[in-house]
DNA sequence: ACGAAGGCTCTTGTATACAAGATTTATCAT
DNA sequence: ATGATAAATCTTGTATACAAGAGCCTTCGT
């Protein structure tokens, strides 16, 4: 009767973790705007705990490059170039790239099935015009991809990099036409995959998750707005 | 006379920053085996400091990868499976592609001379028959093709990888007849990228990355023997 | 002798205290 | 009035103190 519950890692009570998950969630939400400096009194007195874990959550947070660490000089929430931010979404893009390519060659039948379940559960948030709905299923397809790899260090690297981004890809999908067009490439790279053509789902992929052209402007213009609001 | 003599940022002295170069380089050479704990208190003891930066820099190699850090039960150098260890070379060995497809688009003439000269600078190495230097110049070439992609974040996301492959990369020089492939390899890399041949530079690229078959055999057989010895 | 239960010790997690660099403000000189 | 300089303040970096969970050892029962 006392077997244990979870054999799995489940949520350690460490007060670190907890104050980063959330300083991440209301980085991505856009409550602390790029160039933000973090105060560690403040944060401290804030979440009603000392300065030890505060300091410990932004250390974690510096190494993942969500917030930049200046000695003896604070920290702030990173301040990301256009530049730099295309460059981010290359990556993303090959590393999707490599997950599709991978998934093509290795999924089984079933778990082809459940990708295009997923796939399906989007439908409903495209008609209802709800971004944010759509923002959260499209972000579940995306990881399905990742685990499909069957590479669990790649799914580890793709999920940090898709965590970085996700304030970037929330602005993205503000714009209006860009849920319809995400949708329909989305049923392009499930068939590939579906059907095994390697080259295929990762060219398709490559494709939904780059970002140039219009769409960057499109990116900049909305990246613009939300800040300056 | 007062212009700072360097414009970007040098050493930052923060102790728990030093900490994790030191620890992260000791972890690379071997003195600290995978499953090794690595209790706070010595550290402290060992390094002339209190817990607080010891624990700062645990967080830090924590979020890069190289140490498991299980709450409330402490610091252990991860243990890398073999299969988790060729999923990590899968990805370097993707991420080095694209730096050799963007270099061969994007390098000049000078960058490709530059690059052909380090990788000359590995022939000494090679003749002298010694793998420890031969490990570093061959670092600093791989080092250069990253730069060459002239994607800042790529070349970082690289660099991190490396760091976190160095202990096994090492490992796998110690045989013998894979320093002189290696080197050769080398050479049809720096000519893919000097031509513009993207496709030619990423595929070379990646079979040199790439361990399977007897080079993945080999790169076990000494990691046993290195975590035993 | 073997196993389990309870306490004891050891280690980590958190809070607080102290030190030192960075920033700001006020004062002084030109 | 403007600029620089110096002192005061504020923030971060480090050390120490305290709390609590994890692991170990002893002891007791069968």
């Amino acid at each position: 009767m006392d077997i244990a519950p979870n054999p799995a890692d489940n949520e350690p009570p460490r007060l670190a973790n907890q104050l980063a998950d959330q300083l991440a969630e209301r980085i991505a939400m856009g409550d602390y705007l790029p160039g933000s400096r973090l105060d560690e009194v403040d944060l401290a007195e804030r979440f009603g705990v000392s300065r030890t874990p505060v300091r410990e959550a932004l250390i974690q947070l510096g190494s993942t490059g969500l917030l930049t660490l200046r000695p003896r000089r604070g920290a702030v929430v990173t301040e990301v170039s256009p530049q730099r931010l295309m460059e981010m979404f290359d990556v993303m893009a090959e590393l999707e790239s490599m997950c599709a390519r991978l998934a093509a060659r290795r999924a089984t039948r079933d778990e082809c099935l459940a990708l295009r379940a997923q796939h399906d559960d989007c439908v409903d948030a495209v008609q209802g015009n709800d971004p944010d709905e759509y923002y959260l299923r499209n972000e579940r397809f995306h990881h399905a991809i990742y685990r499909l790899s069957h590479n669990s260090f790649l799914e580890e690297q793709a999920l940090a990099l898709s965590r970085r981004l996700r304030p970037y890809r929330r602005l993205q999908l503000r714009v209006r036409a860009r849920v319809n067009s995400s949708f329909a490439e989305h049923a392009g790279v499930v068939d590939a995959i579906s059907s095994g053509d390697e080259e295929l789902a990762a060219q398709r992929i490559r494709g939904h998750v780059t970002i140039q052209g219009e769409r960057f402007a499109d990116l900049l213009s909305s990246l613009a707005r939300a800040t300056q609001g």
